[in-house]
DNA sequence: TTGCGTGCAAAGGTTTTGCATGGCA
DNA sequence: TGCCATGCAAAACCTTTGCACGCAA
């Protein structure tokens, strides 16, 4: 789409502290765009856009695409994500992220490669579902 | 969000019977509404959202959220996505939607639930990536 | 007849594009 | 200096809402 040019901005380097420094959970466009501001910050809502697209382009972020009404949303890829056989599990309530690095990964895949002749994208999918934290929440109430 | 009344409309009957004969595959409001044109059945974009909103809601189509910029896409829910225990798998490159009806699922689930206290959402869980037949088709090429 | 369903127009929200200006290398 | 990055305004989309009219029950 967009040539991946590699300018370094007061701009990009703002946007990419950010997520360094809130690498546990995702922020939308305007989230961002938001914080910053807060932050003193203020970077012009384009350039958040085009910020949050070339950094996912040069694999600096993840993107998920928008489960509500808000928008795609976008977190730091740590190390973690490098990894090659894990996979993402998104808390519903919370919105976190866990990384699931577990033997059961590589088995689940082969399992549905060979039974089922199907190649999982590790990278696209995420598995939803609450994590420990928000279900004891909700069972305290 | 809306109350679930019940009148039998044609627009209503044309958009049900349109999903039941396209059950294979997902289409997004705008591809809905250019084929409903198509076959001569007009149906306004309004109706259109609404009647998809109304038919997710009683549990006749599956939602989708984007991974595009398209906007979300929906399809028929067969009778096999009535079974408890089982999971979608889609294919990146068809949209092919499939069924993993297997006691792998079963294990998954309670895999998760009991070494990672994470509890799956079914319904929500989409598994992306590759199926035989593209994958075939790819290798062929 | 009652009240939901429909569809037009308009609004709301997110994301993209055009274009002149600014800033990195 | 050359070229990309920025940001404003405006456009392009997808989706929702207001409202008057139509139609199922």
């Amino acid at each position: 789409m967009q040539e991946t040019k590699d300018y370094q901005t007061k701009q990009r380097n703002v946007i990419m502290e950010f997520f360094q420094k809130n690498s546990a959970r995702c922020y939308n466009a305007n989230e961002l765009y938001a914080e910053l501001l807060k932050m003193g910050e203020s970077v012009g809502k384009t350039t958040v856009y085009r910020t949050l697209e070339n950094l996912t382009q040069k694999g600096l972020l993840l993107t998920f695409p928008s489960q509500d009404k808000n928008g795609a949303v976008y977190q730091f890829k740590t190390k973690k994500c490098e990894e090659q056989d894990h996979i993402h599990l998104k808390c519903n309530i919370c919105g976190k992220l866990f990384h699931l690095d577990c033997a059961i990964v590589e088995e689940f895949g082969l399992h549905l490669f060979e039974q089922h002749n199907f190649c999982i994208d590790r990278e696209k999918t995420v598995i939803y579902g609450e994590c420990k934290h928000c279900s004891d929440k909700r069972k305290s109430k």
